[in-house]
RNA sequence: GCGGAAGUGGCGGAACUGGCAGACGCGCAGGCCUCAGGAGCCUGUGGGGGCAACCCCGUGGGGGUUCAAAUCCCUCCUUCCGCACCA
């Protein structure tokens, strides 16, 4: 017999293929379309373990989409911008564009060893100016629609990678940067930001898609949706002058015994008395010196000075002693408050450092009148509240609100966590913000003609931390399109973010010279039907991809609101001792050498194994094994019953001795391995829908072993050939490489990827005898084998005359009997 | 603190809509084959009791619903993840 040579026939099969372009995707062909899209990767230089566990599955679904009889798209690139291509310029004096395309160049080949079926002349590399070109594009069309723009604001600033980064970059309670660890600080500085803001609520709504309700979630909690009113508050002795709180309790109102402002609030140096001049500047000094420290303070007590004026209350003109404190944030909401301390909890202590009357105006059910111990924050009975006292706090909410509404004192509104996207960074290594600054015309973007914008090759890359473009004078220095004076270009360039934003489009049609993409081809193909990919990026790629397509459903561009009709999330593969893996632990598995002693089969089935793909998990050098020897079992299995005259020898027939299973033993006219044969795709096929690899392995597996056992009786019959295609058939998504040597060698044609989907008859994967489970009073006495469609009535006979349920009856009588058709029999006695 | 997910053998995990707990694999034990094996094949493997047929217990703890609970409800514990002064 041949022997398993997994790594030559994979090498073989793989240049087959590319050869024959097997996987090509023809646009507007007849079959039904099928975008199947997995997230690109980053060209590190090396194709992690951890790419793999994305991708084989990913892959081993879309084959099978495609055995369904789909016409699949399944396209690769690479997110080519970003940081480490820069700090490998710095540290090693290599070009990033040469790292990244000698990294390129390495990857591919390494995901060619996968056997995955990528259209590789669709491939997208987003650093290539035929690309990023397109970037500047949408920022022009953002930019015309005001939903690009310039602002200062106080922004998050990586000082090791020497750039500002958007909140979503921003991670963790020690808030670091995203990338590197460190921790960010606060800058005031005038960045570039997208409005993301403007499509919150649509962001909220996620009728129409599939997608995990855990990325659901976090996007919810991202966007911070809250609802309540803003409503304004006049300052007393300064006519004309107010500010604005935002309050989710307005029923509250009548409670307030102080305001809050921001220290950074534009009003605070306006409203300061002489005589709180001094405590007022030394609390902004000190607040500002704070949050640009770490800010790990929630423990910290809160604090805060008045600012020796008052606000008065809109409800009952009472005055209020308005402070600036550091626990009322400038980037929520307005920047300022109104202190009801008996029902926020914040509020309660600032009240009690500094002495401030605490009115209960929602009593708590069953109030007996005397002060609260702590902020209460349910409903309850309004009280001291003027004509709206002794309604509910519920309704108080609404009557309040109407009033403010009608006297103009305020507004229903929805306040948002969410920011604006900020995509200026201070590097060279991504796309150039198309615009110029003139001296006489101010801000002008580049004209769509003159795009791209293009990174100039001959820049300098020093550990100074400063921008190379902005010390590169012939990129910065410019002409003003409007008026052709001097002036100077942008140097910041964009988040990479933004890259990915819409790389799906592109893989459409990748080479269009004209436009992000060619909407003829995007009507066949777009949205992505299935998208794959790390539940990381939830709030980051997955978000920003789908306010970018909101963007473009806009421009008229494309006719859907959303990018990716369904969303799965793998989960991460640990290193064997279980921790995450890391080049300083020691624990990295290098895929490369697993392909290269037991193959790219053994690999990705092995991986869709361990476990279920969301839950990803420890790799185990042990487990790998095992799917090995399976696969080495359906070789030789499939090798030695299809080569004539080497089966049916005296070895193989000493097995026969030991005597068939049970279920077994009726099988020599075929049926029950014809059984077996039908329940195996009927369970395969609904476990590759389900992204269920790993019990689809497993019933595999024990379609194998079961074929081990009848081999000698059945191999050459009908019955058996059809199970041995059908197994082949039905490992081809997940290890195509074996499939496509087994197949050929069955003298089957090529190419068993091009083959159906094996169909299942539902009567046949239904078994003839099942196991009948028979109780007394709900514990299992007894199982009998019984024809699958028996009645109940003839069930019930069957278990009442059994030897062991009589026995356990012990002579009671019956008080009922519950019969699961197929399944079990319950006597239950008095 | 708020929000989410999850707790099943020595290990990874399986179990449709409440109906045989532990499929499949790893590991372990015994056997066969072999000059040899860390290769291959076969058998066994949740815990406890029994010579055995068999019996009892068992899905994080406690309680409940039900003829029947890993699955549904209440409660507590633990772990992981996200957000965190968001007014």
């Amino acid at each position: 017999m041949k022997r398993y040579d997994a790594v030559t026939l994979e090498a073989k099969w793989q240049t087959r293929w590319e050869k024959d372009r097997l996987h090509e995707a023809r646009d507007f062909d007849p079959r039904p379309k099928f975008y199947f899209l997995t997230m690109y990767p980053y060209p590190s230089g090396d194709l992690h373990i951890g790419h793999w566990y994305a991708m084989a599955p990913s892959d081993a679904a879309a084959r099978w989409r495609r055995m369904q009889g789909n016409n699949v798209l399944f396209p690769i690139g690479f997110d080519a911008f970003g940081l480490p291509a820069e700090n490998a310029a710095i540290q090693h004096g290599i070009h990033p564009y040469k790292w990244t395309m000698d990294n390129i160049a390495r990857m591919r080949r390494q995901l060619r060893s996968m056997g995955a079926m990528w259209e590789w002349s669709r491939e997208v590399v987003t650093c290539d100016p035929e690309y990023y070109v397109w970037n500047q594009w949408f920022f022009l069309k953002m930019y015309n629609r005001g939903l690009a723009y310039r602002a200062l604001a106080p922004v998050d600033w990586c000082p090791k990678d020497h750039t500002t980064l958007a909140r979503e970059q921003v991670v963790g309670e020690e808030r670091v940067c995203e990338r590197c660890g460190t921790p960010v600080i606060k800058k005031n500085l005038e960045q570039w930001f997208l409005k993301i803001t403007a499509y919150a609520d649509e962001l909220l709504d996620f009728s129409g898609i599939e997608w995990p309700d855990r990325v659901r979630t976090l996007q919810e909690n991202w966007i911070g949706k809250s609802l309540g009113v803003e409503f304004e508050l006049k300052v007393q002795g300064h006519p004309g002058v107010s500010f604005r709180v935002f309050t989710t309790r307005p029923d509250t109102v009548y409670g307030m015994t102080f305001a809050v402002l921001a220290p950074e609030h534009p009003l605070v140096d306006q409203l300061t008395t002489p005589d709180r001049r001094a405590d007022v500047e030394a609390y902004k000094f000190k607040a500002a010196r704070q949050s640009d420290i770490e800010r790990l303070s929630t423990e910290k007590e809160r604090d805060g000075v008045p600012i020796g004026a008052f606000a008065i209350n809109p409800m009952n003109g009472e005055h209020a002693p308005i402070f600036i404190a550091d626990y009322v944030l400038l980037t929520y909401g307005t920047g300022a408050i109104q202190g009801v301390p008996a029902h926020d909890a914040r509020d309660l202590d600032f009240a009690r450092k500094y002495q401030l009357p605490i009115p209960v105006v929602v009593a708590p059910p069953g109030w007996d009148g005397r002060p609260l111990a702590e902020a209460y924050l349910g409903e309850g009975t309004m009280v001291n509240s003027g004509p709206f006292t002794g309604l509910s706090s519920r309704e108080g909410w609404e009557r309040i609100a109407d009033y403010m509404e009608q006297r103009g004192i305020g507004q229903r509104k929805a306040s948002y966590r969410l920011h604006d996207w900020l995509i200026s960074r201070q590097r060279y290594w991504g796309t150039p913000i198309p615009i110029i600054y003139c001296s006489h015309c101010g801000t002008v973007p580049v004209p769509e003609s003159d795009l791209p914008v293009r990174l100039p090759e001959d820049a300098e890359f020093l550990p100074t931390g400063e921008s190379p473009l902005k010390l590169h004078e012939g990129f910065r220095r410019t002409r003003c399109p409007q008026c052709g004076g001097q002036a100077e270009r942008e140097t910041d360039t964009m988040d990479t973010f933004i890259d990915s934003s819409w790389y799906q489009y592109r893989y459409v049609s990748p080479h269009d010279t004209q436009r992000p993409f060619d909407p003829e081809v995007g009507r066949y193909w777009l949205p992505v039907d299935q998208y794959t990919g790390g539940v990381e990026h939830a709030v980051m790629h997955l978000l920003y991809t789908r306010f970018w397509t909101k963007v473009m459903r806009d421009l008229g561009m494309v006719g859907f609101g959303e990018p990716m009709l369904r969303l799965f999330n793998q989960g991460v593969i640990l290193g064997e001792d279980g921790e995450k893996m890391s080049k300083s632990r020691g624990n990295v598995v290098n895929p490369d050498a697993y392909v290269n002693s037991v193959g790219a089969d053994t690999v990705r089935a092995y991986l869709m194994f361990i476990g279920p793909w969301e839950g990803g998990g420890p790799w185990n050098s042990r487990g790998i094994e095992g799917v090995h020897r399976f696969l080495q079992r359906v070789w030789n299995l499939v090798h030695d019953t299809t080569e004539t005259g080497k089966r049916g020898n005296g070895e193989t027939r000493k097995h026969k001795a030991r005597g068939p299973q049970p279920e077994t033993r009726q099988s020599n006219d075929g049926h029950e391995l014809q059984h077996w044969t039908h329940k195996t795709i009927k369970k395969v096929t609904e476990d590759l829908e389900g992204f269920h690899f790993n019990t689809a392995i497993a019933a595999l597996m024990e379609f194998v072993n079961y074929m081990y056992k009848v081999k000698d009786e059945q191999a050459g019959a009908t019955p058996w050939r059809e199970a041995v295609r059908s197994l082949v058939l039905l490992l081809a998504p997940m290890t195509p490489h074996i499939a496509e040597e087994l197949w050929a060698s069955m003298g089957e044609s090529y190419s068993v990827h091009q083959q159906g989907w094996p169909s299942y008859d539902a009567t046949l994967a239904r078994a003839e005898l099942v196991t009948l489970v028979l109780q007394v009073d709900g514990k299992v006495r007894d199982r009998i084998q019984v024809p699958s469609g028996l009645t109940d009535a003839k069930a019930k006979e069957m278990a009442l005359d059994n030897e062991k349920v009589r026995r356990f009856m012990d002579g009671r009588q019956v008080a009922d009997i519950v019969v699961v058709p197929g399944r079990l029999v319950n006597v239950v006695t008095k």
